[in-house]
DNA sequence: GTCTATACCAAGATAGAC
DNA sequence: GTCTATCTTGGTATAGAC
């Protein structure tokens, strides 16, 4: 990989900014943290990609978070709490479209932060690791959970609904994206795993999409 | 189910034992590989742990293969050809069971060796790595290529077998099975998920299986 | 609160003996 | 064909200045 890391511009504010609060150095980091780990996974990112994302020096990553193991860890949760709430906003409301059909909707439209489903699904496959991959684990059966107990869907449907998220996550980490214009197979499975064509416009847009 | 997967001992022969021939050699660090690399994933895995899986030396492993990331690559394709193979058997063979669930039981069946279905889902996540990036990618078109064409399965239908598919992957990647006593929620999802229950067996007992 | 400098280790790769 | 020894790089983590 001859290439550094990640999108556009780093998070860095300019050098002579005024100070930010430390909470939000801290918030700034973790959004960094999500879309390095996003893009090249838990062992595959270093601690100095992220601070660079960030725009802060490695130690200082390491002072706030202590190990890059907690770092990934909170970045996980963060993950994750941001599934659920989205998944519960949208049981939650009231709408005359079938519930199913809007938790895709949810779900897909959480692919404009990429980092985010993509961090959680390099956890899953860390189950190697007995801190991260128990975490992990008890995070996707905290979402199989809410789909059975809140959102009311049986096992069956709960697994189907996971399983498709599962070959989205895949086809975005694959960059099969890259070949929907060339390759008609790719834009055929891609067209059938997503719930409908606009939404596929937040995934390809990356960062530039305007609705 | 040429049904050697990989017992925990060292696959080495014992240091007196009488010389094989190099391809042999080949092919049992090329085993060791698969394990390994299912395991702990691209990264996360070592060179110097799959010489010691296959009981080489770590030197000699990258004198046969040149770089980790060929060795890699070589893995995946088998990997990747040993799954294809897999399924054709099923499509060409005459039986009055779906094909759908036939080729379920295929994949299924696939587990037992574990690192086979992992090393290709790890394969899947490293969109990031040009090289082995764009050969993940060309392998699932490729599984979709066959199912919608070999197979005669719908785009609809071959993306949900898909999704599936990485499900169960996601749920071997997590370590779920070790929670089928203990939480009922995972025992669920992967009753869900698992065509019968009794390939859960062919997962669950590992290497001790003999169907 | 944030940086620079650096210690320390692990891992991929090479040289070369047998 | 296979090993031991070793070079080199790069990444986590620490020390400590400002």
């Amino acid at each position: 990989m001859s290439g550094d890391s990640i999108p556009n511009p780093p998070l860095s504010a300019p050098k002579g900014a005024p100070r930010m609060r430390s909470g939000d150095r801290r918030e700034l980091v973790l959004e960094a943290a999500t879309e390095v780990f996003g893009a090249f996974g838990y062992v595959g990112s270093t601690t100095g990609q992220v601070a660079a994302a960030a725009g802060v020096s490695q130690p200082y990553v390491m002072r706030m978070f202590g190990t890059k193991e907690k770092l990934f860890l909170e970045v996980l949760g963060r993950a994750l709490g941001a599934l659920l709430a989205a998944f519960r906003t949208e049981v939650a409301r009231d709408s005359e479209v079938h519930l199913g059909r809007r938790l895709g909707g949810a779900y897909v439209s959480m692919l404009s932060q990429r980092g985010v489903l993509l961090s959680l699904m390099h956890g899953f496959v860390l189950g190697s690791d007995p801190v991260i991959g128990a975490y992990a684990r008890a995070g996707l059966l905290e979402v199989y959970a809410l789909l059975r107990d809140e959102a009311g869907f049986s096992p069956a449907q709960s697994q189907q609904f996971l399983a498709t998220g599962m070959l989205v996550n895949t086809m975005i980490g694959t960059r099969m994206i890259d070949e929907f214009d060339t390759n008609p197979a790719a834009r055929e499975l891609l067209e059938a795993a997503f719930p409908d064509t606009l939404n596929l416009y937040t995934v390809l847009g990356g960062s530039e999409h305007t609705t």
